[in-house]
DNA sequence: TGAAAATATTTGAAGCTTAAAATAAAATCG
DNA sequence: CGATTTTATTTTAAGCTTCAAATATTTTCA
């Protein structure tokens, strides 16, 4: 029983080792899918992701709102919607009662387009993780929640404790 | 119990929502690390995650591995270096027997800057994680492992099972 | 009302990202 | 040996990313 100690500076970077994990998920898996994506669809993982707010909003969203929910920066959005509307997939239109709006949605072409994209997507996901049990999926549902309310609430953005 | 339809439905999306919910992990917190890098160290997280891999390689690493072991592409790991570089934090040099060659390593700066980063971005993460009970980081650390194996078997570029 | 503050979006600069093509230097083997 | 193939790196083009500064437009309220 000699290395107690480096037991204990390694159990102090658990922490670190899931983060450096996550990461590695991530970027494998997102690596894959925007080479898909890029292949199949003629697309990007971003603009899939506006695309899948934008479907659950027939009314459309505003930019701003839109930045929001897919944690893209304003002035990204602004360039990301430009390139959709001119494959023809969003429409933008300014809001009359409010001139500084300009409010998103998809055309009926891009809600088509994007009805394929999202099953491809699904499938590709099941597939990656097939190897996954389904038990083990659940579970990490779950405790993957409870790492992201954590990192939310100690983030200087959003959902901040801070300025009280 | 009139929705067992419903339920069965999100059943079989369990693997897209674990997909989700990893990605907004994972941008939440690197967004965190990305601005706390930059205001105390001025530098980004893809700058960091070189000046990593070379700090545990004193005799450095040409460019190709650099590429596998970041994930990063080689015309990308070209420009982060020669960046790196500009600040005095690496240094490239030709292999003389093999000139395609070019090795990288950190320079004594390199190596101490990058000491000072790594200790707060260990800081960083246990703070963020810090409402997780360590027994969930622990058996998050287990479970995602078998992600990551999963979605690499089932990857077009890795460890592939292709062209058999 | 009209100046100041707040809100919504765009622009700009620097850097990261990918895939694909180009360059350069070995290695292979006919 | 010398042509072909492989390997290592760079370049290029298009797009994404951030933060910060600039524009517009509305709101607030003195």
């Amino acid at each position: 029983m000699q290395n107690g100690a480096v037991d204990a500076r390694e159990d102090e970077k658990r922490e670190l080792r899931l983060w450096l994990r996550l990461l590695t998920t991530t970027k494998v898996i997102s690596q894959e899918i925007r080479r898909r994506l890029r292949r199949e669809f003629g697309a990007t993982l971003p603009q899939f992701d506006v695309l899948s707010q934008l479907f659950r909003e027939p009314d459309g969203l505003r930019l701003g709102e839109l930045s929001k929910r897919t944690m893209v920066t304003n002035g990204n959005v602004t360039g990301l919607v430009e390139r959709l509307e001119t494959e023809g997939l969003v429409v933008r239109q300014a809001l009359p009662s409010d001139r500084r709006v300009t409010i998103t949605r998809l055309t009926d072409e891009g809600r088509a387009i994007f009805q394929r994209m999202a099953d491809a997507h699904e499938t590709w996901l099941k597939d990656m993780m097939s190897d996954v049990d389904p038990i083990i999926v659940s579970g990490l549902l779950a405790h993957v929640d409870k790492v992201i309310h954590s990192a939310q609430r100690h983030t200087s953005d959003d959902g901040t404790p801070d300025e009280a």
